[in-house]
DNA sequence: TCACTGACCGTGG
DNA sequence: ACCACGGCCAGTG
């Protein structure tokens, strides 16, 4: 073991994927938000890419992450090819009383919520 | 082992 | 106003 200690020994804060996480679930019903601010948030020297890569691993993790509630910044619905379906992302969001058309959230600006 | 990519965003020319 | 590039972490070929 002394030989494959050459890997992290510091622990540090690699949980940091979780707390994305935890930001996406206080995301209210019916509100959005996008990576930069999430990662904006965190504070760390995390960028709007890695939370979009801890997204890809949300649906692995429990309690469920409501990745849907996360878009991009012109409020377009970049991820929706990475949930089940194609089209679930833009059901999940109208079913919480969001408009999407043509992919992209109406009145974005309007939904947008900022972690705080 | 090295290099590239990824559900992005901000800044510079 | 538009185009191009860097940045950060982890996983994969």
């Amino acid at each position: 073991m002394n030989t494959a200690v050459k890997k992290k020994a510091i622990p540090r804060e690699d949980d940091w994927i979780e707390k994305i996480y935890g930001m996406v679930r206080r995301i209210p019903k019916g509100k959005v938000t996008n990576y930069g601010a999430l990662a904006d948030a965190i504070g760390s020297r995390l960028t709007s890419r890695m939370v979009g890569w801890a997204m890809n691993k949300a649906h692995t993790v429990k309690p469920s992450v409501p990745a849907h509630r996360v878009v991009n910044r012109d409020g377009i619905l970049t991820g929706k090819h990475h949930f089940a379906s194609p089209t679930l992302m833009q059901e999940l969001l109208e079913a919480e009383g969001l408009t999407i058309i043509d992919d992209q959230v109406v009145d974005f600006k309007q939904h947008y919520w900022i972690p705080s």
